[in-house]
RNA sequence: GGUGGGAUGCCCGAGUGGCUAAUGGGGACGGGCUGUAAACCCGUUGGCUAGCGCCUACGUUGGUUCGAAUCCAACUCCCACCA
């Protein structure tokens, strides 16, 4: 298979800007760009497509580039934005540029014939002059033209919000980040999300005036969810790639929860895994969907990917113990490092002792809000301690056994845990 | 600036003197079924209490009344129409 049909099997291509582009891909190494945007010092699984486009450009021979937005990242891009947006501070955009950054390393490969490079367009935004990037660079923008564009018309439109002047002017900044990679890398191609595809246009624009050179544009498509959800959200709130923010174990989980419906799509824009095995395991999902082989195998290769071989075993021994594993015979060390990942107090040995309802030594840890809340709970059958369902209100502590001679292990319902380590 | 309307629990939204911790819907949480799914069914959804019950709550502050989310006054904020 070509590479460019390839990408297109995948799902990867929204839309580009010449037809002759699969051609050129196949026949010529290209080198292309991807921004991402410095909003948080951690990237989340929203950007894993650029990524996965960029890292299969590179595996074709290609020459990506990864920029880092510390320029564009002070003025915010209002593409596919309601409201103007709070201005970070210098200082925030610079140290999330640091953590994006380091994350972006460990997908590319920055050594060999296809390096891939890492920029940041703080380097050159920050230096350029007033005077001269209106003149050089803003008198080739209509303002008719951008006024016509969906992210500023969105908000011209919206009287509540409006946009500065500050927004307004962003999209002059990313065609400039087009216009001085082509000088410097003769870069050719930049690739992003489906709503980059103005921004993208823009810059083509200004390089083939400035530069006479002619580049190109390709965006991927938005990812969307069979059930209209937002994709890359949980209920805790967005999936992070930093194992400080989502852990190694949240974000297997995460994988291994989507639905049937999704999983065959995610597998192309998330894993490395060829056609054939990722035929084969549409087909089981179709023959045995109750097996989840396919959200199985995605969660293991993206969280390989993303957090590598050591946090996707745990996370894998995790899960296994906390669904359906008995693992109240563990030994303390193992218990411990399998509950790693659930909130988890620590309290005085003599608390419990002390205390002689369940009820109070949970609301105590902070299991739950109120004593009320907790009665509920019971009566209702979701509480379980240590693996065992307590049936009573008014259950006493010294009833239960400490697993490891310290260890109580709560659970609400089926999948939240509670871990209390008595010292 | 004028005139009208509104503010209720996580959200929407009923209630217009006692039967109202407050109908209903959504969401959330739990149970059942199942595949750690979807759909569906059931339950729970202010605090304390084993329970009787007690306390706190209907924008804020006062008032009328045996009794107020409900009536009155002032204040704050929102919305609509007019200028």
């Amino acid at each position: 298979m070509s590479f460019f049909n390839e990408l297109h099997w995948r799902g990867f291509v929204n839309q580009m800007t010449h037809p002759e582009l699969p051609d050129i891909l196949d026949k010529e190494s290209v080198t292309l760009y991807c921004g991402f945007d410095p909003t948080a010092y951690s990237l989340h699984i929203g950007s894993l497509l650029p990524i996965m486009g960029l890292a299969h450009f590179q595996r074709a021979g290609h020459t990506p580039i990864a920029l880092v937005g510390g320029g564009t990242g002070l003025i915010g891009d209002p593409s596919g934005k309601a409201q103007e947006r709070t201005m970070l501070s210098r200082e925030e955009v610079e140290h999330n540029c640091e953590g994006i950054r380091a994350q972006l390393e460990r997908f590319l490969d920055f050594k060999g014939s296809h390096a891939a490079i890492m920029v940041n367009n703080a380097d050159w935004l920050c230096e350029v002059k007033l005077l001269d990037f209106m003149r050089d660079i803003g008198k080739f923008f209509s303002v008719n033209a951008l006024l016509n564009r969906d992210s500023v018309r969105a908000r011209l439109e919206d009287r509540e919000s409006g946009i500065s002047f500050t927004e307004f002017s962003y999209i002059l900044l990313q065609a400039y980040d087009y216009l001085y990679l082509n000088k410097k890398y003769n870069c050719r191609l930049q690739i992003g999300g489906a709503d980059q595809w103005g921004n993208i246009v823009s810059g083509m624009d200004i390089t083939r005036r400035l530069n006479n050179a002619s580049t190109f544009g390709l965006t991927f498509p938005l990812v969307t969810k069979s059930d209209g959800a937002k994709f890359g959200k949980s209920e805790k709130g967005n999936i992070w790639l930093d194992s400080t923010r989502t852990s190694p174990y949240q974000f297997y989980q995460f994988w291994i929860n989507q639905a049937d419906a999704d999983v065959s799509r995610f597998l192309r824009y998330f894993t490395f895994l060829p056609e054939t095995e990722i035929l084969a395991l549409d087909e089981q999902i179709r023959e045995a969907p109750q097996e989840r082989a396919a959200q199985k195998r995605l969660a293991e290769e993206v969280t390989r990917l993303v957090h590598g071989e050591t946090a996707l075993a745990n996370a894998v021994t995790a899960s296994n113990a906390m669904f359906g594993g008995d693992w109240t015979a563990l030994d303390a060390q193992t218990l411990l490092d399998v509950f790693s990942e659930v909130p988890h107090t620590e309290m005085p040995l003599e608390t419990l002792q002390r205390t002689e309802l369940l009820n109070d030594l949970l609301v105590h840890a902070e299991v739950f809000a109120s004593k009320g809340e907790a009665r509920r709970l019971i009566r209702n059958g979701g509480l379980y301690v240590n693996n065992m369902r307590i049936e009573k209100e008014d259950v006493t502590c010294n009833a239960l056994p400490l697993l490891a001679g310290n260890l109580m292990v709560a659970r609400i319902g089926k999948k939240s845990y509670h871990l209390i380590r008595f010292v």
